[in-house]
DNA sequence: GCTACATATGTATGTGTGCTCATACTACGC
DNA sequence: GCGTAGTATGAGCACACATACATATGTAGC
C-alpha cells in the first residue's frame, strides 16, 4: 500500500462500518444478490429497526447500494470487486491465523 | 466472498484492529519495514504508552509482528501480501468515494 | 382519505474502548 | 549490582457506539 499517503482518513470509515458482528452479519444475508430489508431481518433475526439502523451506516461508507422498488428498498453490494477484495482477505487472514496460532504473539 | 460460511468470526478482530485511526497511523508509519516502538512513537506523535497499546492489539490481530533485538523491539507488518490486500480495497474505496458523492447515498 | 405494510428516525441507556497517568518489566553498559 | 533506556502493564475516566423502545415517514390498495 502507498503508506506514504497514509489512506487512514479514507479506509477508517470503511473499516469502522466493516468491524461490527451484526453488519458482517448483514453482509453475509446479502451476499451477492439484491434484497429487500425484510429478508435481511429475516436471515440475520435482528430487530427491524436495528437493520435499518446498519444499513444506513454501510450506505453511508459506500458498502451497500440502496434501490427503490414499490414499497420495498432493495439493498445490494455496490461492486463484486468489493467481493473478491474481501475474500483475499478472509484467505490471508486465514492463512495466518494458523501461523500465528503456532507462534508467540503474547506479551513481551 | 463464501458469504455462505460467513466468515464474520474470522475477519472481525481484523476490522477491529483496522477501525482506529491511531492504528492506522502506526500501520503508515511502518510501512514495509521493521522498526523500533520508538521509531513508530516519533513517526505518530502518540504518547509511548499509547503506541504500545495499540502494538499490542495489532499483535493480537496478526497485522504486526513484533522481534526482539537486544533492547528494541522491531514490529513489521507480517507479510507484504497484506500491503497488497490493503491497497486494492484502499483503490476500491477511492474509485466508488468519487462516484458515491455524485450519488444519494441520503435517507429515504 | 384511510388502512396496512415496509422502512427510517429519535431518544435513552448500557457497554466497550481509547486515552492518560503511574508503574513495572527487560536488556544493556558501567 | 546499579542506573538508564526501551517497552509493557494496570487503573481510572471519558466518550463513542450498539441496542431497544417508541414513533414517524413513505408507498400501495381500497
Amino acid at each position: 500500500m502507498d503508506w506514504k499517503s497514509c489512506p487512514a482518513a479514507l479506509l477508517e470509515p470503511v473499516f469502522k462500518a466493516l468491524a461490527e458482528p451484526s453488519r458482517l452479519r448483514i453482509l453475509c444475508a446479502l451476499g451477492t444478490e439484491c434484497r429487500p430489508v425484510t429478508d435481511i431481518i429475516h436471515a440475520t433475526d435482528l430487530p427491524q429497526t436495528n437493520v435499518s439502523f446498519h444499513l444506513r451506516i454501510l450506505r453511508e461508507a459506500g458498502l451497500v447500494r440502496a434501490e427503490r422498488r414499490g414499497a420495498f428498498i432493495y439493498y445490494c453490494l455496490p461492486d463484486p470487486e468489493l467481493l473478491a477484495i474481501l475474500q483475499s482477505l478472509q484467505l490471508w487472514v486465514a492463512a495466518h491465523d494458523s501461523l500465528a496460532s503456532t507462534q508467540d504473539s503474547g506479551r513481551y
